[in-house]
RNA sequence: UGUCCGAUAGUAUAAGGGUAGUACAACGGUUUUUGGUACCGUUUGUCUUGGUUCGAAUCCAGGUCGGACAACCA
């Protein structure tokens, strides 16, 4: 009866590692870089990493990977922590590269003294043209065979800001001729006279990526170094500076990274998007941004189940979306409470209702709850909203919705028959006029009458109106990256649908950001951060799953 | 014309020499006061050619296809 999950290929090394006695502790860090939000491919490594540790204990650190000072800003940091902790993980140390900054000055002078660094004085061009290409190899550089004592005296000058930007590079002595072009003399330092977002001016050389987090990861005692498939190449640097430099010997593995149709999840693209005002911000609810789906309405859970279910694995891949939206239906199917809205109104008038007369019914909030969720009250009267879509006047076939002389159920409410409908001069549907069976009632019908239809509604005197955000995806391409031209050629211009005057429950003036709702038959919706007393905004999540095939 | 990584239904992901399984998607049905949910069912797969073996998705060799690598980015 073992119902034995299989492992994917990062839980065996791990589970390896354990068992042989490798390592007494599972420690992993998450690694971002300062320099933007966080999207649903971080979130993918957050679960892994943090998840790896929750599952074979040990622990997980927040490392911010900050040696670039041009692009890193404390905005990005405190947005990458509020999302991680959303998410519903926690890291055992809040680190950041620039704390090494001395260390790794130390290992530095280690590798100069070794003689296996040196100063270079060549441009950025005259190192790129000695560099060779993927089927060439390089040259050396005329300043590779420096003395060290010359070499120490340079970076020690480089530090102490003798010198202007680019003027001098420190390089590890590798190989000029090796096919990885990574082990071509690597530029490990460069003078960059910025002021960085933790140490201010105190440097004016900053390490590079490869000479930053092999070495923070080795002070960290970082068993596993998890990254994306992009750093393969960068192992074999990774190892050398840790073999050279005698420290602890974290290892690097390397995982496919998630892509998802019909949309982007490039830094620079999402980047591009924000600045040129195409979404409204990180946040904008059409954003693969973890700040996005929040503000769609995502719930940690959902995301953590999408992370789960597309599983780690090495080659390519491309998920599709409508994963992530089961992921967030089947979650809020169980939580969220059921309420009617009316998003493209017309008017149904009850006849044989009494004008003026209004009763209260009782709504079940939530049937998939064990006890239904609890109630609430809803007001029903002789004139209300429906939704636009559900009459047709001339009903197609298997339409079990409203047309004349056909019945459906309100929902919570009674039986109604179509009795008429006024249309205006341009052919438009007005209004729909309807006799209701007072037998009928929701919960004590004794009409005997059964509707294959029951349909949603608000009372038009006790509705209370709303915007509604309908959100589609955001490009009408599903490999936006893989079109010709350019990827905004491919934005969906429907994306966003504003509907400025919805009819709602009164019981839906109470809500609150972190409530969400199924608009029973419409999908699921939560509250947006741009609502105000007097104005309630609400985002779609998602819609219902629809297998109701329309008619044409 | 290099080095490295990869290839299992439409999309992902298992099977680690012994029945190709699961999820999402699609399609059909039952239930239903949401054309939702739940439940049941159907369709669809091992890149290719050889080799090893009683037996290969799995091991070996060649090929094909896809991806990564020539930032003083990470």
């Amino acid at each position: 009866m073992s119902e034995e999950k299989s492992l994917n290929f990062i839980e065996e090394i791990v589970e390896n590692d354990l068992n042989s006695g490798k390592y007494k502790t599972l420690v992993t860090r998450f690694p971002p870089e300062p320099n933007g939000y966080l999207h649903i491919g971080h979130a993918k490594a957050i679960c892994l990493n943090f998840g790896l540790t929750q599952k074979y204990g040990g622990y997980t650190n927040l490392r911010f990977d900050d040696t670039n000072p041009v692009t890193e800003k404390t905005e990005y940091v405190n947005s990458q922590q509020e999302d991680i902790k959303w998410l519903g993980f926690t890291w055992k140390n809040e680190l950041y590269a620039s704390n090494y900054f001395d260390e790794l000055y130390a290992f530095a002078v280690k590798l100069i003294e070794k003689g296996l660094a040196y100063v270079d004085e060549s441009s950025a061009d005259e190192i790129a043209a000695l560099k060779g290409t993927p089927t060439e190899p390089g040259k050396d550089s005329p300043y590779r065979n420096r003395s060290m004592e010359e070499n120490l005296d340079l970076f020690t000058r480089m530090k102490n800001g003798e010198f202007g930007d680019g003027a001098y590079t420190l390089r590890a002595k590798i190989d000029m001729t090796s096919p990885n072009m990574l082990m071509r003399d690597p530029i490990i330092y460069r003078i960059k006279h910025a002021e960085h977002h933790r140490t201010g001016n105190k440097w004016c050389i900053y390490p590079m990526y490869d000479f930053a987090h092999g070495q923070s990861d080795s002070i960290e005692n970082i068993t596993h170094s998890i990254c994306t498939l992009e750093y393969v190449s960068h192992r074999e640097l990774y190892d050398w500076f840790i073999e050279k430099l005698e420290i602890f010997p974290s290892k690097q593995y390397e995982f496919a990274r998630l892509n998802l149709t019909s949309t982007v999840m490039s830094k620079r693209k999402l980047l591009q998007l924000v600045n040129e005002n195409l979404v409204n911000g990180w946040d904008d609810p059409r954003m693969p941004t973890i700040s996005g789906l929040r503000r769609r309405g995502f719930t940690p859970k959902s995301v953590r189940e999408f992370c789960e279910r597309i599983g780690i694995a090495k080659r390519e891949n491309l998920i599709e979306l409508s994963l992530l939206e089961f992921c967030i239906r089947e979650d809020l199917n169980k939580s969220a409470n059921r309420v009617m809205a009316v998003l493209d109104p017309i008017k149904l008038v009850i006849t044989n209702y009494p004008e003026g007369q209004s009763e209260d019914l009782i709504g079940e909030n939530n049937p998939e709850a064990e006890d239904g969720g609890g109630t609430r009250i809803i007001p029903f009267s002789n004139e209300l909203w429906i939704e636009r879509e559900d009459f047709m006047e001339v009903p197609a076939k298997k339409w079990f919705r409203l047309a004349p002389g056909a019945m459906v159920r309100l929902k919570f409410a009674y039986i109604v028959k179509c009795e008429d409908f006024v249309k205006d001069e341009n052919g438009q549907v007005t209004e729909i006029r309807c006799t209701y069976f007072p037998d009928s009632k929701s919960g004590n019908d004794t009409s005997g009458i059964n509707v294959k239809g029951t349909i949603h509604w608000v009372s038009a005197a006790h509705a209370k109106t709303a915007e509604i955000r309908l959100y589609d995806r955001l490009f009408t391409s599903e490999t936006p990256d893989a079109e010709e031209g350019d990827f905004k050629d491919y934005l969906n211009p429907e994306s966003l649908t504003v509907l400025p005057n919805a009819y709602i429950e009164p019981a839906l003036a109470t809500a609150d950001l972190d409530s969400r709702y199924q608009f029973i038959r419409k999908g699921y919706f939560c509250l947006d951060k741009d609502s105000t007393a007097e104005k309630l905004v609400f985002n779609r999540t998602v819609t219902l799953k629809d297998t109701f095939k329309k008619p044409n």
